[in-house]
DNA sequence: AAGTTATGTGACCGTTTGGTCACCTGTCAA
DNA sequence: TTGACAGGTGACCAAACGGTCACATAACTT
């Protein structure tokens, strides 16, 4: 298995997004106080943090018996950097807004 | 299956991530072109394309019979929007470049 | 020390997914 | 019109994945 492979697999699951939306929002969160904001046990949770973690989108700090969770961008942006280059980059980012500004109008 | 579903998971196979990095590299390509660069059979490349289409990933032209590929980024870049705002984005590409330019000198 | 809180492990099971095959449709060229 | 070429469909099977459970470890509290 290969990182980046680690890093898709990863993203591949909705509560997994999930989860990275909810540290997106606010970091530094421990494994119970995720648990809460999904409607699954707190085994699968702790699951699925573990796959966030070893592809490096998650990276943990221990703070004596809690484990608190942080969001990594990195892989995103490296994702971003594969696919799109300099130059498509403003293409692209100039008709997303534009997109978004037709879609506040209507 | 929500539309982002459908992009992570397309996203998800290396064989997929594969066929868009030709496309990437070189775009308008047939089923029969693509198919050459990997070591699958036509049905499954078929398969894999037809997934990326219905994630938006890939946009197709039809010219007689033949089928043209393109890569369409406006939905990796969404991933990268998702995750990435706008301040974080500086520290980020600094941080990636930075990270490139020591691998160079060493 | 004893109870509570935070997290970790390995097994288990139903579902999904990747890849192949036999077979079919539509288009171009001689 | 006959054959070659480009692509599409539905079924099938082995492998991987999501989620749960019983059980276990470690740290804080009183």
């Amino acid at each position: 298995m290969t990182d980046d492979d680690r890093v898709f697999k990863a993203l591949a699951d909705p509560s997994r997004r999930f989860l990275l939306d909810l540290l997106f929002a606010r970091d530094g969160r421990t494994l119970t106080e995720l648990e809460r904001e999904l409607e699954m046990t707190r085994f699968g949770v702790a699951k699925h943090l573990r796959v966030l973690e070893e592809a490096g989108l998650v990276v943990v700090r221990r703070s004596g018996r809690e484990k608190l969770h942080y969001l990594n961008p990195v892989p995103i942006r490296q994702i971003h950097d594969r696919w799109i280059d300099k130059f498509t980059e403003q293409h692209v980012t100039a008709l997303i807004d534009l997109k978004r500004t037709l879609e506040e109008e209507s």
